[in-house]
DNA sequence: CCTGAGGTTGCAAACGGTTGCGCTAAGCCG
DNA sequence: CGGCTTAGCGCAACCGTTTGCAACCTCAGG
């Protein structure tokens, strides 16, 4: 029972292969007769034409390749499920990669990308990337190639984003609104651009409200498993201690609650939590936690979108464009005014 | 900058593309010095052998296609982890398709898998398909096939999935064991294996308990938004009305949870709650949340491994066998024993 | 010196489809 | 009625690789 082949409709019509190729494409040249055998032919036989022999072929092999750290995270696939959407409504297909936050599997993975002729990518650095010269290659090849999240400003590509300012900024600045001073803020690893967004962010809401910066506050996680703990430990010790935690990521966010709990720390009473995450369930925490959330569907959504243009009128291009989506600040309990408001 | 051919080295060192593809083979017909030439060039240049071509003439196109109903859920992200990760060690890639719970999607999905000529699928049931006929005919034509998760169990393939029937009688004996009676379950569509068995382990407890099955106490959810608040708004209804909630997906516990919250209902003091989820921050939820947890990483692991075992020793089928993965059950604050136990 | 074997290498077909071009027959015009 | 156009179709090359087989050379044995 293998797939029908041009050959079989050719054989059994008493016809040739370039035939009914035409026919099936619906060329000029070709008698609507014998189009209409041919397609009913084909109809009958659910005739599928190879992909793999059209991307042999010509230059399409209507698949795009994702690259992102980690499939397992609400961000990613929320951010693939748009993606896949788009995707499959231009008729295109998804290969996923995962780094899992290092740069040599970045590396490997994109070439493996590049050798299924994927027609395009979608990228999401790695924790680890440093040096872009990998990308730098596939621009230069002419590879149509989108950044999302986590991007490389210096690239000349194409690149989404969420407005990691402008949501540390609100974070932080709510956060100075409701009587906090001291705002530690754990956040991920340094080399990443939304990493140095949402740091800038957090400085400019201290600045405008005076707020001197106190680089203690400041703590890198690794996406290891369990940081939370010890970096909570550490901030706690601090003198005077923080009165509030602004996390940069779902897994700090839940590992710090944690750890809070766990250290008998109540919350929002004597710190404060806010934290950049695309959990479901903020709401249902313990407190209810306040949040930003990133528009992760739309972002996949549209970098899709974008990829695909450029797929397909790769003359015209428009040039590299980084496109910021808003991000929201959704209040909850879990950064609720002190009391006794200083300002 | 097009990429390295067979030919681009033939034609460069003056062989034939045949010299050089059995050169790079390291075939015994070659002799060593025209070997050491090519792999040294091949090298050089960074030769990959074009792997739409390989699978063109050849059968093998080393990428498998993972279906599923939907990436944006904590239990299939996992279990696809799973999966990339083995995949990935084995030289596989993972193509990944959604069905979002629609049949006809489904069997789309299968069909555009086999058109790109993958070496195997790994499937999860959309909550629609109760015909599977479109699996059959793929079983019939060779094609290596594991289900897991959502599985069919008339299917003569390999299975992987969670204990569901253990989970879900470990969780109703804790809920009677804990003094609640009336125990609402709240469930995914009925079409579903796992459905089923969790039905039947719900109903093994009860029964081993003494205690009436009482069909007005289960409600069917359709994956559909917000669909637990008005189920819950029955269930509080009825009278007596239910002591405990017990969910079998992520989303009806949160919705669940959110919705008693919103109605005012005491969590666990007026009723408990219990939940089949893969979420990672049940234990932080308010109250912290009982859990039946599935090992969705191995299962996605175990899946691969069948997978890519039936791939490369086709000849030597073991035969269809159903593999079944613990469950565990984790009490927290939501399902705490009643202050009088009646027991 | 001829023959045959063994060791190397190249030719060509094949995978499934597309496409430039050539061929045939019919129709049209002068 | 002859030549030209044009509609309709087939031949063959091509994409990158593998592989059966033929071809060639060398050398040893008879």
């Amino acid at each position: 029972m293998d797939p029908v082949t041009i050959k079989d409709i050719a054989h059994a019509l008493n016809l040739s292969t370039s035939t009914v190729s035409r026919a099936l494409r619906d060329s000029y040249e070709i008698s609507p007769e014998t189009k209409r055998l041919v397609m009913e032919y084909a109809e009958r036989l659910n005739y599928r034409p190879n992909p793999i022999a059209l991307s042999l072929k010509g230059s399409s092999s209507k698949a795009l390749a994702v690259i992102v750290p980690q499939i397992a995270n609400n961000f990613f696939s929320q951010a693939i499920n748009g993606i896949e959407a788009i995707a499959y409504n231009r008729g295109y297909h998804v290969i996923i990669f995962q780094t899992h936050e290092s740069y040599e599997r970045e590396v490997a993975n994109v070439q493996q990308a590049v050798s299924r002729r994927v027609d395009g990518l979608l990228l999401s650095l790695s924790s680890e990337t440093s040096d872009v010269s990998h990308l730098k290659a596939l621009i230069d090849q002419g590879m149509p190639l989108v950044l999302f999240d986590r991007v490389a400003g210096e690239l000349p590509v194409t690149q989404v984003v969420a407005d990691n300012f402008g949501g540390a900024y609100a974070a932080t600045s709510h956060l100075l609104q409701t009587g906090r001073r001291r705002i530690a803020h754990l956040t991920i690893p340094p080399y990443l651009s939304i990493t140095q967004e949402r740091l800038a962010g957090y400085r400019a809401a201290l600045e405008q409200y005076g707020v001197p910066f106190d680089e203690n506050l400041v703590r890198y996680g690794t996406f290891g498993p369990d940081e939370a703990g010890p970096l909570v430990d550490e901030l706690l010790a601090l003198s005077p201690p923080p009165d509030a935690f602004f996390t940069a990521s779902d897994r700090l966010a839940l590992g710090c609650l944690g750890a809070l709990h766990k250290r008998g720390v109540d919350v929002p009473g004597q710190v404060a939590l806010l934290s950049f995450t695309n959990s479901q369930s903020a709401h249902l925490l313990n407190p209810p936690l306040s949040t930003v959330t990133q528009p992760a569907q739309e972002i996949g959504q549209l970098a899709a979108e974008r990829l695909i243009e450029l797929i397909e009128r790769k003359h015209k291009s428009t040039g590299p464009s980084t496109m910021k989506l808003p991000t929201t600040l959704v209040v909850r309990e879990s950064s609720r005014p002190l009391p006794k408001l200083v300002m």
